[in-house]
DNA sequence: AGCACGCCGACT
DNA sequence: GTCGGCGTGCTC
């Protein structure tokens, strides 16, 4: 058995063995893995073709299923719940067969025969979530335990996760509304499921007879060598590594083997590589006063052992990041480990640098790894080998067995909610499994969310502010720059009179400069000058963006691309012009109009190739590069001292999102690409261009105002009955017939509506109407939401309504709990 | 999610 | 008369 059975078998699984104990002798005629009676009936199935026996008729089946669940009662065996990667609610239980017994255990997949047809369904994986006596289930309302199907086969060799993530997927599944299974099948990644970067390798350990026979000085004298190698090395040993110890050949080896002087074993044993990177050494930096204060108060929690829920309201450059690892140094002390969340764009070899220079141990868990890679991280984090888990969403599931702390850096990020069945949020994820811990969460960031802001408001969370930067450095001033009477603007230019004065004064000043763009593509719209319609996606309901390096329109929201027609699709005329500004056109105006300036465009197009990415930030440390613009990719987390000028192109183009949050993302995109200077005595500037500077969302950010920009905001989500003050519960229907999609959502809008009333559930429907994206590749989208003051309502309404809906037509509907998307 | 079951239209 | 459409409802 691999290191991992012991570290991941769980105190629950192991009572739940231990009741089961002691197992009854096994009768000799059991069928044992490998006994002939198996053989047997292997060997009939393939020659069956030609001496088939008749089909046993149904009744015939249904006597032998009774029988087999009479005999197992009478045996005092057991059954296992398994739950399979399908939206079902419920677990599924199964016979355990008795040469399974020993190989069974919650955490552990099996292969379960699923669904009816013939053969009683097809095979499916699933997670075995419990283990109990046979008894058990046939005592339970409703069960049948006459129509008790068997596992197949146990798939893994030790549980691939413990009771007490059971528990928290479990949870997943029922604040998500999705199946248990399909949380379990998303929290294990793939490689570790696949046992990656592993092999069963074949082990040499001597036997007596062959110890008996280097003593009586019966062998030869390569033999003699290779015997007393393996006896030495006292624990079982590779062929190679024998021969070259004794200087022979590995066929000695099998010889040995032979003569039954040594015999094999197998072990599953890790085969991965990784070279050790060289770290430069840390100098250990003084602690400002409020970094101390924030500290001391997340310290006294992790000594009492005690959940809580830190909000660390942190200004960009205030030294977050140093409160982290200082209170992450305390847990290790105590023989714990810390899991760091980050967004995922903010994995870079930088931050991942900036912890291994302060950890001996750190793992890293992101989607960029190999199989391999992630299923070799994720074994040492189980066997505790790891001090620091730093990864994005999913590592919330880092299987931590002694877990001390758990941090969210830039909690506001919407990576940190998944977008994809199971649509879960690692804040919230996080702060169940903390609480279950009893060990602290600290969520950090300049800008936190409402929802985030509120809770500590209310006490729920308790709030740690950071006010200053280190270093006495004053926050950037930031201007904003009104760009409706510009006259560059108004000629069709992306960067205005005063922007482009700053930047070259900037660069005439030796300093570096950063151009903000949310907007991939040369221009993202092609627009018909007589018609005034623009090129629209033919399977969504999108405008198309022009590429001109590749000389095709492109749809961002599905794979689409095409040739631009000569003669507008709408009209006809021959007027179709190319409108607004991507980053690609902006690159080829920062050109233009700074021709000496070096310049690199940094977004998903230009970022291709692995390790561009990380090329060009090198070169933009070093000064080689004088501007670099790009979309949110070159918005988070960069820090150089050197860049003196950051420029927001369009602050409009986030504000004008069809989205009831675009406000606080139009905030928080301003205040964090400010962040991106000012970091050096050099000091810094941030231009910030719009149309509609009054804004409360660009007046405050340009304020540094947080607070006066939180008190507006909460008043209107008050107002609009919207989070943190409701919880929004959102159901996406799609299809490729818009009638029968809207017909649907109003079927669903109206039952869940007439439950809620006869239910008297205080939940509100909003809605049906059509997404903000109302087609999207080739099928028409409607939404409506759920809004309840308590998630519990929304979730037991649609629990009781949602089995009346069907399932399967043209149709289908995805439930989103706690949306952030609203496209 | 599949997928087998069941009840209504165009073909030999 | 049947084959096959896809709406409906289970799956231990």
């Amino acid at each position: 058995m691999v290191a991992r059975t012991a570290t991941l078998s769980t105190d629950a699984a192991d009572a739940k063995m231990d009741r089961m104990e002691p197992s009854p002798p096994h009768p000799p005629e059991a069928d044992a893995p490998g006994s002939p009676l198996e053989t047997g009936s292997s060997a009939g199935k393939e020659q069956g073709a030609l001496f088939d026996p008749p089909e046993p008729t149904a009744e015939e089946i249904a006597a032998g299923a009774a029988m087999a669940w009479e005999i197992a009662a009478a045996e005092d065996r057991v059954v296992a719940d398994v739950v399979l990667n399908k939206p079902l609610m419920d677990a599924y239980t199964y016979l355990v067969p008795e040469n399974l017994r020993d190989e069974i255990a919650p955490g552990r997949r099996v292969r379960v025969p699923f669904g009816r047809g013939p053969r009683g369904g097809r095979s499916e994986t699933g997670f075995v979530v419990a283990v109990r006596p046979v008894e058990e289930y046939a005592n339970e309302r409703g069960s049948k335990p006459e129509r008790l199907k068997t596992i197949d086969r146990v798939l893994d060799e030790a549980p691939l996760v413990d009771a007490k993530m059971l528990e928290l997927s479990r949870w997943i599944a029922e604040y998500y509304l999705c199946g248990w299974g399909q949380v379990l099948s998303s929290v294990v990644p793939a490689g570790v499921k696949r046992n990656a970067g592993t092999r069963e390798l074949v082990f040499y350990r001597p036997t007596e007879t062959g110890r008996a026979a280097l003593d009586a000085g019966s062998l030869t004298k390569k033999q003699r060598a290779a015997m007393a190698a393996i006896i030495d090395a006292g624990e079982p040993v590779r062929a190679d590594y024998v021969a070259s110890k004794a200087d022979c050949g590995v066929g000695v080896v099998t010889s040995l083997k032979h003569k039954g002087f040594a015999e094999q074993v197998r072990k599953r044993t890790d085969v991965t590589e990784f070279d050790d990177v060289a770290i430069e050494p840390w100098e250990e930096l003084v602690a400002t006063d409020e970094q101390q204060a924030a500290l001391d108060t997340i310290l006294a929690a992790l000594r009492g052992q005690e959940y809580a829920t830190f909000l660390l309201h942190g200004v960009t450059g205030s030294g977050k990041t140093e409160v982290y690892i200082r209170a992450i140094k305390e847990v290790v002390e105590y023989g714990r480990q810390a899991i760091v969340l980050v967004p995922e764009i903010a994995l870079t070899p930088q931050t991942i640098r900036r912890f291994r220079q302060r950890f001996e141990r750190v793992a890293v868990l992101h989607s960029h790894l190999s199989d391999a890679e992630r299923s070799k991280h994720w074994r040492d984090i189980a066997a505790g080998r790891v001090e620091v888990v730093v990864g994005a969403r999913s590592a919330i599931f880092a299987p931590c067995q002694h877990l001390g702390l758990v941090i969210i850096d830039e909690e506001h990020e919407s990576t940190f909610k998944q977008d994809s069945v199971p649509r879960y949020h690692a804040r919230e994820v996080a702060e169940k499994r903390c609480r279950e811990a009893g060990v602290p969460l600290i969520l950090g960031s300049a800008t936190p969310t409402l929802e985030s802001w509120h809770a500590a408001q209310e006490g729920r969370y308790r709030l740690l502010s950071l006010l200053r930067r280190v270093g006495k450095l004053p926050l950037p001033p930031v201007v904003t720059v009104d760009v409706r009477n510009d006259p560059q603007v108004r000629k069709g230019r992306a960067i205005g009179r005063q922007l482009s004065n700053a930047v070259k004064a900037a660069i005439e000043d030796g300093g570096q400069v950063i151009l903000f763009l949310n907007l991939r593509g040369f221009s993202p719209a092609v627009w018909c000058r007589a018609c005034g319609a623009s090129l629209m996606c033919p399977d969504c309901d999108v405008s198309l963006t022009w590429h001109r390096d590749k000389g095709r329109a492109v749809c961002h929201s599905c794979a689409h691309e095409q040739t631009v027609p000569r003669a507008c699709p709408g009209c006809g005329a021959h007027e179709l012009k190319y409108v607004g500004v991507g980053t690609q056109k902006l690159e080829e105006e920062v050109k233009q109009v700074f021709p000496d300036a070096t310049i690199a465009r940094m977004d998903s197009d230009s970022m291709r190739k692995p390790g561009s990415h990380d090329e060009v930030l090198t070169r933009f440390r070093h000064s080689e590069i004088d501007i670099l613009l790009g979309t949110q990719m070159i918005a988070k987390g960069l820090d150089f001292p050197n860049v003196t000028l950051v420029g927001v192109v369009d602050a409009d183009t986030q504000l004008h999102q069809p989205d009831p949050r675009a406000g606080e993302r139009t905030f928080q995109l301003i205040a964090q690409v400010a962040g991106r200077t000012g970091r050096s005595s050099r000091g810094g500037r941030v231009y910030v261009q719009s149309s509609n500077p009054a804004e409360p969302a660009i007046r405050r950010a340009a304020g540094h105002d947080y607070l006066g920009f939180v008190a507006d905001e909460l008043r209107d989500r008050w107002d609009m009955s919207y989070p943190p003050y409701r919880r929004l519960c959102r159901v996406i229907l799609r299809g490729p017939d818009e009638a029968a999609v809207k017909r649907r959502a109003n079927e669903m809008a109206n039952a869940l509506s007439a439950a809620a009333k006869s239910r008297n559930l205080p939940v509100q429907i909003l809605g049906p109407a059509p997404c903000a994206v109302a087609r999207l590749q080739k099928n028409w989208r409607f939404h409506f939401q759920l809004s309840a003051e308590n998630p519990a309502d929304v979730r037991s309404l649609w629990r009781t309504v949602e089995p009346e809906f069907p399932t399967g037509g043209d149709v289908d509907f995805v439930v989103d709990m706690d949306p952030l998307n609203m496209r």
